[in-house]
RNA sequence: GCUGGUGUGGCGGAAUGGUAUACGCGCUCGCCUUAAGAGCGAGUGGGCUAUGCCCGUAAGGGUUCGACUCCCUUCACCAGCACCA
């Protein structure tokens, strides 16, 4: 027996795989059809753990719903537009699209030896203009059903990006991707209306789809809804959702970028409200959010409250926030928190409400959820498809002038202005309304709008006619499971929500929901347990894994790790002790695929059924840990044994084909091969001649092991000869009985032996049993 | 502060009302070996007056013949959101 070397098999069955087509889906197939997706890679530059992690799961769900008869889909892309292309070429001066393109070329290599099912033949690459056409092609849809617009607010700047950020790419008061403070700027810029479908993406309970609960709840918290009123303090509008307490309004706030801060400035207050405002905006988002302090200052005028009809000051605070309702409050110190301390602080009246006020104003919902913010003053992104007519205005390029191609010769160093404006031949351009002189928009679309619909392009991704064919998509989607990472929740797990919906009412597609369930996956941390990091020097290379211990063993290893959400550090110890149960498993044809041992034996035949069962049930709830463990608790079994039969063994490599597929592959091979040949029918021909040979395709066990069908298990296998009885007394185990099947219903005859085996008695002598209780096959438990 | 989640051996975890710690790692002992490693076999929650018994799933209480599992209280940790009126 030669030994198991992963290097020698694993790009022997890619290649062969790959030659034979065997991952390809026919899209026409739709009777038994299932459409499992991944969230796409972002394009930089090299596989790592993570991208492993969720791939293996979802080519583990893809082979084995292939082997239960499923017509699978199982496609990948590549996200390939968006900032560290554009950052990454400044730096080493390579143009983004080269940089985007070399590292595809060597993801879609490692994606190879990593040995997914995945068909590339249905892929989409964000930066084609094969694809971003259709970016644009929504963009303009959207504009004509006014859910697009062009609009004039305070925004996100990243001073170091030279960018506008969305409400989602902050984190504490910094840029996402650079770590910059972020700062509050007014832009004109292109809005997708999402609030207008605010409502809709709200998750009902129950829920529309199985989407995990820490997502919708989080998406619901994000969207904010909530119902109050709008009252007019004299010229003042505040939004409240508690009007009955407007009785014990004893202030207003404004907040500081209110646009009647300056009329209600009284003169003698000018001077400390203007140094005041001065000092807000020189703080950081992240300064304010720090201090516990509260800072505002008095505006020097009075409004009515129409309740109380008291005379009250109007302030002016920061604690206010322009950005949600009306930018202005009533406080009513008595029954809030924040006004309360804000009035100790100015000293300000506290006067009791009487929860009962009945103001006279208009009901308002309120979302905290803003419009998607969507331009953005880079280069590598799809332009938005807009015209600048000195004597139309603003013009949408029709349609048939789709796509505005991005240029390729571009300055795209930053200084203050976005870098296609620096692409002068491309920005001049005729009116497409009166043939006029005109200039392109120059600012490209924010990354998140290509993922929030890439998945229903695989389906037809070669379609120039349109987005995509509307029966493809009917028939494929929505998908099945969509794995994908916690830390999308309120971006592109919402966006592309959003897109669905608006898809719905473009009337592509009939469905509201395009994934019937989502999972969030865990992470891999370093080998000290901090997230893997470059600069922290604790990445783990998948590749040079690979090279130590071949595919198999490190999908296994990730798989084995705990639940699929598991967040844990990567241990070598770990996968050791998985690439010895590898080498267990080869090992095991030493003594396998003995064909006149027939399975006799009841054991045998109960822990293979068991081991079936229990990889089926698990592989169907995503139990990837528990199916691999059944695995080689049968494992253990099997070699303990003299022989293991052709049935066992044959069996064996099936259920462990979607987890390992090339050692089991390459096992598979062998013991038909060697079967055939013990027939004698097929002597002196070597392994390679006879994989080649016509006898091979008339017989469908010389297929791949990824192509036969799934080992079915009986019931009638399961049951022990011998079902264990456990007897408790008064709670604990005394005893353990063994009983034979077909008395194990006789309520009565097992009490009786429980009752008196010898370890019972001991505890049972001299006592009354008030009650009894049994479950057959189970337990019987006794109360004295 | 709000929302969601988690708490089990030395470690990752298993068991979702019925023998707690499956499976793996680590560790201990033994076999094999010139040796090391690999391999194979046995053991591995804690305690004790040890053929047996007691304790044990963050802490406390409850329901039940029986609770890691269900209910209540408390504590700790993780994740997300957060001056949202």
């Amino acid at each position: 027996m030669q030994k198991y070397i992963p290097a020698n098999i694993e790009p022997k069955w890619q290649k062969k795989w790959k030659e034979e087509g065997l991952y390809l889906t026919n899209l026409s197939d739709t009777a038994k059809k299932y459409y499992v997706l991944v969230e796409l890679p972002y394009t930089s530059g090299d596989l790592h753990m993570g991208h492993w992690f969720t791939f293996t799961m979802g080519d583990i769900l893809a082979r084995f719903k292939k082997r239960l008869g499923f017509n699978v889909l199982f496609p990948n892309g590549f996200d390939a537009f968006g900032l560290p292309a554009e950052n990454a070429a400044i730096k080493h001066g390579i143009h983004p699209r080269d940089w985007t393109y070399q590292n595809m070329e060597r993801m879609r290599e490692q994606f190879e030896t990593l040995g997914t099912s995945i068909d590339w033949t249905k892929t989409m690459v964000a930066c084609d203009p094969k694809y971003y056409k259709w970016n644009q092609w929504i963009f303009l849809k959207m504009l004509e059903k006014g859910l697009a617009y062009q609009g004039k607010l305070l925004s996100n700047w990243c001073p170091v990006d030279q960018t506008v950020l969305a409400n989602e790419n902050v984190e504490d008061g910094k840029c996402w991707r650079c770590g910059a403070g972020v700062v509050q700027k007014e832009v004109i810029q292109w809005f997708f209306k999402i609030t207008a479908l605010a409502d809709k993406l709200i998750w009902q309970d129950p829920p529309q789809a199985d989407w995990p609960k820490h997502l919708r709840e989080g998406q619901n918290n994000w969207i904010g809804k909530s119902e109050g009123m709008i009252l007019d303090f004299d010229r003042i509008k505040v939004f409240t959702t508690r009007p009955q307490t407007s009785d014990g309004a004893t202030f207003l706030v404004l907040a500081p970028e209110h646009p009647l801060v300056s009329k209600l400035t009284t003169k003698e207050q000018k001077n400390d409200v203007e140094s005041y405002i001065k000092s807000v905006k020189s703080r950081s988002e992240l300064e304010r959010k720090e201090s516990k302090e509260k800072t505002g200052e008095f505006s020097g005028s009075f409004v009515k409250n129409p309740v109380s009809g008291r005379q009250i000051p109007v302030w002016i605070a920061d604690y206010v926030l322009m950005g949600y309702g009306t930018g202005a409050i009533m406080a009513v110190p008595y029954a809030d928190e924040r006004d309360k301390q804000f009035a100790e602080q100015f000293k300000l009246p506290i006067i009791k409400t009487s929860f009962k006020a009945k103001p006279s104003g208009q009901k308002q919902t309120q979302y905290h959820l803003h419009d998607w913010s969507i331009s953005r003053q880079r280069y590598w992104g799809t332009p938005i498809p807009i015209i600048y007519c000195d004597k139309c205005g603003v013009v949408p390029v029709p349609e048939k002038d789709l796509p505005v191609e991005l240029p390729y010769k571009v300055d795209y160093a930053p200084q203050g202005k976005p870098p296609l404006a620096t692409a002068e031949d491309w920005v001049r351009v005729e009116c497409p309304k009166c043939g006029g002189p005109a200039k392109r928009e120059v600012e490209t679309m924010d990354t998140f709008v290509d993922s929030a619909w890439y998945f229903f392009r695989y389906l037809d991704n070669e379609n120039d006619e349109e987005i995509f064919d509307k029966k493809i998509v009917a028939d494929w989607m929505p998908l099945e499971i969509y794995i994908g990472g916690p830390e999308h929740t309120l971006g592109h797990a919402l966006y592309s929500r959003f897109f669905t919906m608006v898809f719905k009412s473009l009337g592509l597609i009939k469905f509201d929901e395009y994934a019937k369930k989502r999972i969030h996956h865990g992470t891999i941390l370093g080998p000290g347990g901090l997230r893997m990091s470059k600069s922290r020097g604790n990445v783990v290379n998948p590749d040079k894994e690979v090279k130590s211990y071949g595919a198999d063993a490190i999908r296994l290893y990730l798989m084995f790790l705990g639940p699929y959400d598991i967040v844990t550090p990567w241990k070598t110890e770990g996968v050791n002790g998985i690439y010895h149960f590898l080498q267990r498993v080869w090992g095991l044809q030493e003594k396998a695929g003995v064909d006149s041992l027939s399975l006799r034996d009841h054991e045998d035949m109960r822990m293979m059924h068991r081991t079936i069962k229990k990889v089926t049930e698990d592989l169907v709830e995503l139990k990837f840990n528990t199916a691999i463990a059944a695995l080689m608790e049968w494992l253990n079994h099997l070699s303990r044994k003299e022989q293991v039969s052709k049935e066992e063994y044959k069996t064996y490599l099936c259920l462990l084909a979607p987890f390992a597929p090339h050692i089991t592959e390459e096992l598979w091979q062998n013991v038909i091969l060697r079967s055939a040949s013990d027939e004698g029918s097929l002597t002196n021909v070597s392994s390679n001649e006879l994989r080649d040979s016509s006898l091979i395709a008339q017989n469908d066990e010389f297929q791949s092991i990824h192509q036969q069908p799934w080992p079915q298990f009986n019931d009638k296998y399961l049951a022990e000869e011998k079902v264990k009885v456990v007897v408790q007394i008064n709670g604990k185990v005394r005893d353990v009985l063994l009983i034979q099947k077909d008395i194990i219903n006789h309520k009565e005859v097992i009490e009786k032996m429980a009752f008196n085996s010898p370890k019972s008695q001991k505890f049972l002598k001299g006592k009354l049993v008030k009650k009894s209780v049994y479950i057959p096959s189970k337990i019987i438990s006794f109360v004295v």
